[in-house]
Parts: structure tokens; sequence; C-alpha cells
RNA sequence: GGGCGGUUAGCUCAGCGGUAGAGCACUACGUUGACAUCGUAGUGGCCACUGGUUCGAUCCCAGUACCGCCCACCA
């Protein structure tokens, strides 16, 4: 049966992927040869309800090609498959999705509900982009899909939060934090996207308490006076007016002498009837606006360290929704007590967070509303900085002047969550932590000694400035969707049968059951062995033990009342927030193995061999896997053994034609699904290889992967002139390379020796774009455009029986050496030529060596097609039809020409489109070409321009005269001979000599054409 | 502000201490025993700029300019 014209990609991949998946070709281990040691790649696992993108397609192909490699080389293979379940990605995807259908929302249907609906959508939408990596020839162990909170890893995630709290890695703490308003979760500093927007800066007065006054006194540069003026206030400019509401001082530096006479005096905070103080701490830019900064510990992550080493009061001004509060006691009572406090009454944590200092008039109002209230009513006490403006009425044409607040506009840097696209408030909120300069040193440490390598280099310098300036991780987000945290609380005793106000106990424990065990152990000590525990749900607001924490109230007694009387219940609950996804992801290549079990596979696979990864999220993953798995895994073994993978590769990010960020506004996504349906998976797939190259934007050009659609097309069109020429008939597959005499034939196989050596170290160091260039050329380059044409005159002659065993050998190993590249076109080629006894996913991958190349062979081979390229280039330039056969004389022919010529003159006049070959002088109205070792002569008197010869002549001696020029001018020079190397000494001269020769042939064909003309 | 990278043909990018390569695009010719998703032959580059090291620099070093990315709390 004869081949088809083209592959069909759209048939073909279906059916053989089918196949693949069928026979378990990914399974671990499989074609695994004895002594070959392990590879195991575990996939960044995609987001259970994503679809695949450009970068997933980019990212699985590098991860194939080396899997596919080192499995058809007898390696015990693995590549790990599976999805994450990214938190809140997947619970946005899920809630919007509600919404669209009308349904309750998350809040309305509670937490349980609404867990069944996301683990509902997981089934629904989870295979989607397995199903998709499938398409792409991913051949992973479909077997061992894992998901991170599925099968062990939920255990998994619990045992190392247990581990990590017992060690102290892990602590829990009213931290100011991201806030994400829209989810109403914390997020971590990774999450936060800070962009420059356009802002404002408004400047306000803070008077002086008790009417008091001082003498401003501004100086430039060289002391010298340029303001003096006596104030009642102190300026301070901010971004954020609404935020003032809950300020607790102005700082100044203590160094600006423009303020000291005021430092320690009170000022009037406006709208607010509080007096806050003037305060020195090393934050404040005296040269930055006017040097007084106003601080709002609750609001602002400078503010809040300033206040923490002030020790001055929090104040929260927003809730959840980053609204103005709208909770808690009246304003009047509030203000009470925070006069107290300020005047020093005792209070705690707890008291300051309840109180809600927003005057009643901006409560429940949104920020931005509330910004403006406060900016308006500032500007009608007259405590903001102003400007008189000219109004004209519309109505009556009269003119005023009114006062408007100086509004600076600014660029500001605001920060947005990479999810939400809200604007992120710094929130003072109880969050876990993991105290990550605790584990962060044997990260550091496996990089540095090399246990794990990053590449490219610069990935490392990101690792390492990421790793050395680390910030504690908030690992708690208040979100359903996730491993819950498996702490429980319980009341703190303070005395018996009395609790600590606002104090928990937490219980940390793998299990409800265990929790129950250490709450037994904790309260057991105080009211004996008979103590009833019992669960109960989180009730979201203020804890517990606060409902009688008053404002105002004088705190009489430091603790409540339990109920300890016979039968009653301590009564517990779990923490209501889960982690992190990053967490869990940070255990993805132990948890996928069945850690904490020390599984067979675990013994094998870990630690993995690459992770081949987006830069995009060095710190979100691979960060955070070193950190984990070392703080982990134990200790008492070496580095080597508990770094989570040996190689980590980062590649850069995808990007349309231009150069852009694929988007769907900008409507420049390229869908790897529709560029697989319009050129092939394999097409694509060598695309993403060809453009692999260390580093860098990844520009994604249709019109590429075209052309390696067209690579296949070519060798599969190559194949089916060979098989059209029987070369795989009766032919077994080879292990070795078929004996052969003629120099083409040799020369092929030393080429596919010289292309395989390449792929292997291109590999091996994970230049994919070098290996795929390096197919591109062998089998487009030497075995298409040269050796097929070699071939047709070969299969007529004496050498016929040899070139068919060749020709099958050498497109065998096209089909081999591109399988991991390209496997559909080339397991379809398989099956389609010679009678094979294994699928090409599982042949081996050949060893043969340098012993294959025939360096003689090559040099005659190189004769003979520079000899061809100048036949050709000759007859184009000087328009001699390519239909018409010519003749061509020798004029001079050393033996080792005569040679060269003899044992491949068949190839050469077909290729060259000679009719025959006579020795003598060259005939009048010739052109003359020079070769190594001889001169040809085509003699076409009437054919040729004599002009056209001559200028064409000419232009090659140009060209050669200036290479003459430049190696002439190196060899004269004493100190080039002295200091360079031998070698290149010697190939200098060589190299000039061959010019210098071919130059004098010239000459003396352009001094007969003179002659002539 | 800190860090990292880039600047090579019209475009997208390799490369390397010995005066430059690929693919695409472009031009001319072409149905030559597989392939027009093709063939043959071409056009096209002071390798950003300025210094330095060197016998020799596109390559190494320093600086400049421009571009990109990451991180960052200037109210």
């Amino acid at each position: 049966m004869a081949m088809e014209k083209n592959f069909t990609p759209a048939e073909a991949e279906a059916r053989i992927s089918a196949l693949w998946i069928l026979q378990k070709v990914g399974a671990a281990g499989a074609n695994k040869k004895p002594g070959r040691p392990a590879f195991s790649v575990m996939i960044p696992p995609p987001n259970v309800t994503g679809s695949l993108h450009m970068g997933h397609a980019f990212n699985n192909t590098l991860q194939d090609i080396l899997v596919r490699w080192h499995r058809m080389q007898g390696d015990d293979t693995l590549w790990q498959v599976g999805t994450d379940h990214a938190g809140i990605a997947t619970q946005m995807v899920v809630e919007r999705e509600l919404a669209l259908t009308q349904q309750p929302t998350r809040r309305e249907m509670g937490r349980e509900a609404f867990l069944a609906k996301v683990w509902e959508w997981k089934e629904q939408s989870g295979g989607t982009i397995i199903n998709q990596l499938k398409r792409l020839g991913a051949s992973c162990d479909w077997d061992r899909e894992a998901f991170t909170m599925s099968g062990n890893f939920p255990d998994a995630v619990t045992k190392v939060f247990v581990d990590m709290y017992n060690k102290g890695l892990i602590y829990r703490g009213k931290r100011l934090v991201n806030w994400d308003p829209h989810f109403e979760t914390a997020i971590s500093d990774l999450e936060v996207e800070n962009t420059e927007v356009a802002g404002h800066m408004w400047h306000f007065k803070y008077r002086l308490a008790g009417g008091e006054s001082y003498e401003y006194i501004e100086k430039d540069e060289t002391g010298a006076v340029t303001l003096r003026e006596m104030r009642d206030y102190i300026s301070i400019a901010t971004t954020r007016p609404e935020t003032m509401l809950g300020d607790g001082a102005v700082a100044v530096h203590p160094s600006d002498t423009r303020y000291a006479p005021i430092i320690g005096k009170m000022v009037h905070l406006p709208l607010c009837d509080r007096l806050i103080p003037i305060i020195t701490d090393e934050y404040p830019d005296p040269t930055f606006g006017s040097g007084a900064v106003k601080i709002t510990g609750a609001h602002d992550f400078n503010d809040y360290a300033v206040a923490k080493r002030a020790n001055l009061p929090c104040y929260r001004l927003l809730d959840t929704r980053a609204a103005m509060r709208a909770d808690g006691a009246p304003y009047e009572v509030a203000v009470a007590r925070a006069r107290a406090i300020a005047a020093g009454a005792p209070t705690s944590e707890a008291e300051v967070d309840a109180l809600n200092l927003v005057p009643e008039k901006y409560r429940g109002l949104d920020r931005l509303e509330a910004r403006a209230q406060v900016v308006a009513d500032i500007t009608a006490a007259g405590l903001a900085v102003t400007v008189l403006v000219k109004e004209i009425d519309e109505e009556t044409g009269s003119e005023h002047l009114r006062l408007e607040p100086v509004v600076e506009a600014k660029k500001i840097m605001q920060p947005f969550g990479d999810r939400s696209k809200v604007v992120i408030e710094p929130m003072l909120t109880d969050q876990w932590f993991v105290d990550t300069s605790k584990i962060v040193g044997p990260a550091l440490e496996a990089v540095r000694t090399g246990a794990t390598r990053i590449m490219p280099e610069s990935g490392e310098k990101t690792y390492f400035h990421w790793l050395e300036n680390i910030e504690p991780w908030c690992i708690s987000r208040q979100l359903w969707w996730g491993h819950q945290i498996p702490v429980w609380y319980g009341p703190k005793i303070a005395a018996i049968g009395f609790a600590e106000i606002g104090a928990r106990v937490p219980f940390c424990a793998a299990s409800e059951k265990e929790a129950e065990k250490a709450a037994l152990d904790y309260y057991s000590a105080f009211y004996g062995s008979d103590v009833n525990i019992r669960f109960t749900e989180f009730k979201a607001g203020p804890e517990p033990t606060q409902r009688d924490l008053e404002i105002g109230r004088p705190r009489r007694t430091a603790n409540l009342p339990i109920d300890t009387t016979e039968g009653a219940f301590i009564e517990i609950y779990r923490d209501p927030d889960v982690l992190d996804t990053w967490f869990s992801s940070g255990l993805w290549p132990i948890g996928t193995l069945g850690w904490p079990e020390q599984t067979p596979e675990l013994q094998t696979y870990f630690p993995t061999s690459t992770l081949i990864t987006g830069s995009d999220i060095i710190f979100f993953w691979v960060a955070r896997m070193m950190m984990m798995q070392l703080a982990v895994l134990d200790q008492t073994l070496p580095l080597e053994k508990r770094v989570p993978f040996k190689d980590v590769y980062l590649h850069g990010l995808v990007r349309d034609a231009k150069g852009k960020k694929m988007s769907k506004s900008l409507g420049n996504v390229v869908d790897p699904l529709d560029a697989i349906n319009e050129f092939g998976a394999d097409a694509l797939r060598f695309t993403n290889a060809a453009m692999a190259s260390m580093g860098g934007v990844l520009k994604y050009d249709p019109a590429r992967i075209a052309g390696y659609r067209n690579f296949g097309t070519k060798l599969w069109n190559a194949c089916r002139f060979a098989e059209m020429n029987g070369v795989w008939d009766g032919h077994q597959t080879q292990t070795g390379a078929p004996k052969a005499s003629q120099t083409a034939n040799l020369w092929i196989m030393g080429e596919a020796a010289k292309t395989l050596t390449e792929v292997n170290g291109a590999l091996a160091a994970y230049r994919f774009d070098t290996a795929a260039d390096a197919l591109y050329k062998f089998v487009w380059g030497r075995v298409c455009d040269w050796y097929v044409e070699f071939a047709k005159p070969l299969f007529d002659g004496p050498h016929a029986a040899e070139t068919r065993q060749t020709m099958a050998w050498v497109l065998d190993q096209c089909m081999i050496l591109l399988h991991p590249f390209t496997p559909f076109i080339t397991e379809e080629l398989w099956a389609t030529t010679g009678a094979r006894t294994t699928l090409l996913v599982h042949q081996d991958w050949p060893t043969y060596g340098p012993a294959l190349i025939d360096a003689a062979s090559d040099a005659e081979m190189a004769w003979v097609t520079t000899l061809i390229d100048e036949v050709r280039s000759a007859r184009a330039q000087v328009h001699v039809p390519v239909g018409l056969k010519i003749d061509i004389v020798a004029t001079t022919l050393t033996p080792q020409a005569r040679t060269a010529w003899a044992r491949n003159e068949a190839l050469i006049r077909r290729l060259a489109r000679i009719e025959t070959l006579t020795e003598g002088p060259a005939p009048k109205g010739s052109i003359t070409l020079a070769a190594p070792g001889a001169t040809f002569a085509i003699p076409l008197a009437g054919l040729i321009d004599i002009a056209e010869e001559k200028s064409r002549l000419t232009k090659t001696l140009d060209k050669l005269s200036k290479e003459i020029a430049g190696l002439n001018g190196r060899l004269t020079n004493p100190n080039f001979a002295a200091s360079a190397p031998e070698e290149v000494v010697e190939e200098a001269r060589t190299n000039l000599g061959a010019r210098q020769d071919e130059a004098a042939k010239l000459r003396a064909a352009l001094a007969r054409l003179a002659e002539i003309g």
C-alpha cells in the first residue's frame, strides 16, 4: 500500500495517542533496562479547573522530550502527572459560576454545601487539562494522576503543618497583612501586584493642642534661612486621607530641626476629638513633603513598624470588604475609651482591635467615598492646605473666589490582588505564618553546594536574592476551598473555673481525635481526667471570650467563668481558615510519591531529576518546595537526599509574535489546541523545542509552527520516497549500522552519529533549541537535500543494495532521534515502514559513536558537495537553463581529485546536471570554476554573456582578495605567529594558500576571457 | 530605589577570542524518478555606542544610551 502524500495529524494523533494510553507506554518504569538509573519529573500541577494554554504546552513539551529521551535510553522513568486545587482561583471560578447560573451565593449556601459544589465542579472540569495534555502527546504515567486534595495528600499536608508547628516553624499572630477585600482573605506578599496608578496627595494641618505655636524655620542646603513663620500646626501629607481617622501619632525624623521645638507635644487629630503625640522616628524622610508623617499603624506597613517601635495603638478602620467599619460601640464610647487608653489605661490587643474609631458619619462608607468626605470636612474645618480658585456661577455669571484643597497629582504604587485585581489593603488580622527565616538556610545551602542546580544561572541569582531577604510567609487564607488548618482552639485557663479574656489555647493535631486528646491533656491538668470536650462550629465575629468586653467597662475581672460542673463540656472549635495553595504545592514531589509513607516510589524516584517550570513561579513554588521539604524530611539524611529535585530548568513567559503578553482582551491569544488542530501536535512541539533557548521571552509566531509542520512533511516524503523504492523490504530494524562501502553511504552514517552526539549533548545541557536545530539540519539539510538525491543514481548502480540498507537505517535513525520531539509522526512512520517488533516510543535510543564517522568519506563528500554547489551557482549566475545538461572540462586535476570524481561521478553528474567530463585545456568561451585540487571549465560558447561571466569572476575575486588580505595581514604580523596557537596559524596558512590558488585560477580565466572578449 | 537580563540580516532568534549563522520574509528561475507544506540560486549585517585588555574583540572588561523583566514601604 502506497503511503499517502501527507501525514494527517488529526486522524493519526488521536489513534496513536489512544494506543499509547492503552498500552500504558508512560507507566513508571516502562521500557526500563537493567543497570540504568531512575529519571523522574514532576509536572507543575496545573489548576484543576484550568485549561491548556501556550505556557503549559511549552512547559510540558520540554518535559516530554526529556522523559521520552530517558525512557528510550532504558532509564527507570516516571513522569508524575496531576492537578492543583488552586484555592483562590478555583473558589473564584465556582463562585462566578454560581452567580452566572443564579444559584445561591457561597455564604447563602454555607461552607459544606459550597464545598460540595466545588468538588462537583472539579469532577466535571478536572479532566479537561489532562485530556489536553494527552493531545499534546505528553507521555505521563496517567494511572498515577494526583490531586492536591485527594489520596494521601491531605494527610501529608496536615502532617507537615503539625511537624512544623511543633518545631516552632509555624506560628500564629496578629500582624499587618495584605488583605484582599474582594475575596475577604489575607494573601501573601507574592500575590500582590504593585502597579503605578495616578493618585493624589493632600496636605493637612494638625493643630497643636492648647493653642500653642512655634517658630517654623526652613533652611536650604547652605543653611540659609528660606522661611521663618509662626505656626500653630504641623503639616502632613497623605495619599490616603480616610486613614487619618486611625492615626496614632505624627512622626518626624529626630534630626529634623524644623520640628525640634514641638517634639513630644500633642496635636488635634482633625474630625476626631483625639489628641495624638508628635514623636520621632528614623522612618520619615526630612527631604520629602513636610517631613512629618501621620502614623496609621493599622493601615500602612511603614506606619505599622513605627507604631510597633513607639508602642502606639493601631486602630483598625476598615472591615473585611474595605468599607469604613460600622461595627462595635458608638463613636462617642469608642473615642472616650481611646482617650483613656492614650492616657495610660491598661488595655489589650483585642480591645484595641475591637475599638471602632470611625465617626458615625463615615461608618459603612466605601473607602473612596470616605476619602472624599474626609477631605471635604477637613477643608471645611479650615485644616486643609488650600488654594484660592475663581469660580463662575453659570446662572448669574457672577464670579466668586473659593478655597480649594491643594491636591497634588502624583503617581503612586498601588497594590492589587493578582487574582481579584482589586486594591489590596494592609489589614491587622490574626494569621498563620511560616517562620521562613528559620528554614531558609538549607534551601540556600542546597543551591550553593550544587545539590540542586538552577538554570539558567540568572535564576539562581534571583533565587538567592529573594531567599536572602525573605519575609515571613502568611499561609492562612479566609477561604473555604483548601486544606483546613489542623488547629483547634479552646478557652485558656487563667485559674480553675475561669478562662482568660481574649485568649485561646491552640491544639495543633493531625486529626480531630488527636486534637481532643491534646485538649484533654490540657484541661485535665486543671480539672482531672473527667473533663468533657465538645467540638463546636467556629462562629464568625468577635471571639466568644470578648463578649463581655464592652467598651469603657472597667476591667474588673480578667477572666470569664467556665462551667465545669459535672456533665458540662469544654467547647473547642477548629480554625476555619485554609492553607495557602502553595503550602500544599510545596509538598508536590514527596506528596505524589506517597510520603509520609516510605513507599517504593519514594525510594526509587526521589529526589526527582529535573523540574521544568516557568521563571514566574520561582518564588511561589520552587523556593517554597525547597524550603519546606528540606525542613520536613528526615534531617539525618544528607542534603542531596532531601532536595526535591537535582536540576531546575526555568523558562521564560510565552508571548505573542510581537512580544506582547497574551490576553483575551488583546485578542492575541494563541490557543495551543487551535495550533494543534491546524498544524498538528508535532509541529507545535518542535516549535516549542526550537524556541527553548535559555531565559528571555518566548515569542510565538504561527508562521514558525507552519515551518516545522513542513519539516514533518519533508521527513514524511523522504520516507515515502524510500518506501516507494523498497528500502524497507525484508528489512529488520537494525541495532547496528549497516556495512557499506560507498562514500555517500559512509558519509551519511557519520552524519547520523554526529547528530546523535549533538542531540545527546544538547539535551543533557537542556539546550532543546540546539538539539532541535541539529535534528532539523540533519534531516532536512543532510538526509533530504543530499542523501536522498545521491540515492537516486545509487539505486541504479552497483551499490544499490547497500544504499537501500543504509537509507532504511538512516531514516530509522531520523525517526528515533526525532521521536522525543515529534512523537506522533515518527510513531506513524515507524509503523508504516519496515517490520517492527516494538512501538517507536519504546525503541532503544542509539548508542553508536564517532566510530561511525569516516573522515575520508567526510572529506570526499565535502569535495563533492562543494563542486556541485559551485557548478550550480555558476550555472545560475550565467543563466544556463536548469533543464540543460552541460559538458564540463577538467583543466587541472590532482590524483585525489581524479579519484573523488571517479568514485562519485554519477552523483555529481546528476546533481550538477553534467552530460560529460573530458580533460584538456579550457575551450574558448567557457566559464571557469576552481575546486580544491581541480579546475573546471564549462564550455558555453554562444550560451553565455562574456560580460556577465567577467563580472561573476570579478565579484568572486573581490571576495577572495578581501579574505586573502585579512589572512595576509594576520600572518605578516610577527606577533600573530608568536602568540597565536600553532593550529590557528597553521589553519590561516592553509586557508591563505587555498584562497590564493583559487584566485590565481580565476585570474587566469579572467585573462582568457579578456583575450576573446 | 535595588536586582537581573537584552541590544547580531526586514522580522524572530542562535552563536563565538580567529572579521558572522538559521528560520521566516524578499528576488530570480523551476512540474529534474519523495516533497509546491517543494527545489535551485541569490539579495541582505561597521554584531547599539565609547574606551580598555589582546597579535587579534561581535565575543572578555569598564562606561554610555535605549529596551525588557523581577523586587521595593517614600507619607
